[in-house]
DNA sequence: CCACCGATTGACTGGTCAATCAACCGCAGG
DNA sequence: CCTGCGGTTGATTGACCAGTCAATCGGTGG
């Protein structure tokens, strides 16, 4: 290796962010607040990043940018839109079990905060929900979904199903401990293909 | 009538709040701006309220407490599910189409914006999901709806399909002007209860 | 041993607003 | 005509904080 990596920084304010955003909420983080949970003086912030936002933004391409690849994966395999739609609400849920601060602060600040901040990134988030739709789309012209319903339309049903889900698991509306994820993936994959009244 | 109303100064206020809000956001609005669109002077915001953040605590109390009782009523009638659910997402549809401004300023800086603002009327807006729940538990024990789905988990993912398409209205993902209500709402009824496969 | 350069530091500035407050207006009742 | 009072005004204050910048550190190559 050619140099003993220096403890990178640059990722250690990003963790930080995370850390700090995740429990004061983007507004109410000063830019001291990450650099002291980071342990680095407060001007070096400025030198890895532009503003403060710049560093939430960061934070938010890195993450999404692996979901919107997620979901081009789930369409690409050949399976049912049932087993597509599945990958990708488990990506979404494995997602917060592996980083929960990370994910909230991605959904709380960004994805919901689409007026403020979210507006930067509207067409990254359309994007996501186009690949969702795409998904739906297909499975109609296999005749596995019925074709009565818009794609766009029963792709935003299920993401906001999805998010949902994940905002009470946030804020504690819904208990996330006794909750199996995997569980949780299935049901709302039964939910939105099955639906709510018996078959 | 006793006496012509004084221009309802306090009014005033609200509605010229819900409309700067809708505009700039919470957090980008100062309290000039309300009093200068109120055609109001600076300091009788505080005359009429204690904070900016009471202006938006009004117009969400005033709002909300009328959804609270639409889910109630439509759980007293003795419809089916289907029927009620269609009455909650009719209500909460109807509001945007009567009043897109301030159903903008509801979702975007209150329930959606859970942690900063929000976070105080967590309480109120988990209502709202229980009330949803009640409806849903209530179709299980009739026979109605499938058992296997937790009524709250069911609920959320009704709630957040319909808050899903409200915000594809509102930041233009989906187009509102095409879209009758009506119909969304029918079709929304539709992909829960009926689910997207195929009967 | 020096010159150089990027990384790092943290005190400081400039601007922004929420909230306060003292004064003003106009009417009701004496 | 005066007095009091609630509604109304808008200049002022005081806190807060993002972003700047000049100085320092530490390593590398000549």
């Amino acid at each position: 290796m050619a140099q003993a990596p220096p403890a990178d920084k640059r990722r250690l304010i990003l963790d930080a962010a995370i850390r700090v955003f995740a429990r004061q909420g983007f507004h109410a983080t000063r830019v001291s607040d990450i650099a002291d949970d980071a342990g680095v003086a407060y001007g070096l912030v400025y030198h890895y990043f532009r503003s403060k936002d710049e560093v939430l933004n960061e934070l938010f391409v890195e993450r999404w940018s692996l979901l919107l690849v997620a979901i081009e994966e789930a369409d690409r395999t050949g399976a049912g839109p049932r087993e597509k739609l599945g990958a990708v609400a488990g990506f979404i849920f494995d997602s917060y079990r592996h980083d929960p601060e990370l994910m909230k602060v991605i959904i709380v600040e960004v994805t919901r905060a689409a007026n403020s901040f979210g507006q930067t990134h509207l067409e990254e988030i359309r994007r996501a929900y186009e690949g969702i739709a795409k998904i739906v789309a297909d499975g109609q012209a296999r005749g596995a979904l019925r074709a009565d319903v818009e794609p766009m339309f029963a792709s935003m049903a299920f993401y906001g199903a999805v998010e949902q889900l994940l905002s009470g698991w946030i804020f504690e509306t819904i208990p996330a401990s006794e909750t199996d994820f995997d569980q949780a993936r299935d049901l709302l994959v039964t939910t939105i293909c099955d639906g709510l009244e018996p078959r």
